[in-house]
DNA sequence: CCCGGCCTGTTGAAATTTCAGCAGAGTTGA
DNA sequence: TCAACTCTGCTGAAATTTCAACAGGCCGGG
């Protein structure tokens, strides 16, 4: 077998990889579903100055991953593409990464670490939320 | 009600704070369970020459996330932590950024974006995995 | 009106990250 | 034994990331 030869590397996200900085102020804008700069600041570990914040927001919105909209005298900043596009991604990318592509996987590791119990009930209402989703988003 | 005032920062993995070579590195280390240098250039996107993946690799040994052992002549490296372990500290990470915190939100988008249907067979299967894994794990 | 405070935009430098080249050790096979 | 090959350890430089200082605009209070 001589080898087959193809690319491999990574269909992640694609054009992600973020730096670090970076990376830390999409989840908060995430988290916060947009976010000033001085609550970015805030939430930053070792918060860097003002002005250093600006910096990366600024890369980001050249790169296109943030958008921001006025209010009053500041700026409130977010992630330019809607979240449910985002969870999708982060989701793919943990279950490729951490469970083997196994979604299964992911969910039993999911109920189990934060104590939910799985009632009927619970699989009821889970069933017809899934159900509704799939109807309207797709 | 005067708040608690806790440093809210970030315990994302506290002292995590990767470099983007560095988390593509661990990615990799995680979906392979280990991989010797060669492994992971291939696996990288742009892969840099074998030099540089070794300095990545370095730093992150000195970081101490992750190990190796000899296998003849080269080394396999690996996460220095249990998969588990990284897997609770990412799923927790992820459900606090993207789900609000909310693990039954992030097990419905987990369902429905990956096609699987939960049948009562599923549910019940569901539940005796947790339940077991509950039982030795914890 | 004028001052002080707060916010954004921009620029340039410090710090880290990323990378490649080179030297030496070990292994394999002829 | 010797030569070819592969791998690790190390070092220094290029590239990116991270950061802070400064300038200008806007608003509210005195």
């Amino acid at each position: 077998m001589t080898a087959t030869l193809m690319p491999k590397s990574e269909p992640t996200t694609a054009a992600a990889a973020l730096s670090r900085r970076e990376s830390q102020v999409m989840d908060i804008l995430h988290r916060r579903t947009g976010a000033t700069v001085a609550e970015i600041m805030g939430d930053l570990p070792d918060p860097p100055t003002y002005s250093a914040v600006r910096s990366v927001l600024r890369i980001l919105g050249e790169k296109e991953l943030i958008r921001h909209r006025e209010d009053g005298p500041r700026y409130i900043y977010y992630p330019a593409k809607p979240t449910e596009t985002a969870r999708e991604d982060v989701l793919a990318h943990v279950v490729r990464t951490y469970f083997g592509d196994s979604p299964e996987q992911a969910v039993t590791a999911l109920l189990r670490m934060s104590d939910v119990d799985l009632t009927d009930a619970d699989v009821k209402r889970l069933r017809s939320t899934i159900r509704r989703a799939r109807q309207s988003g797709r």
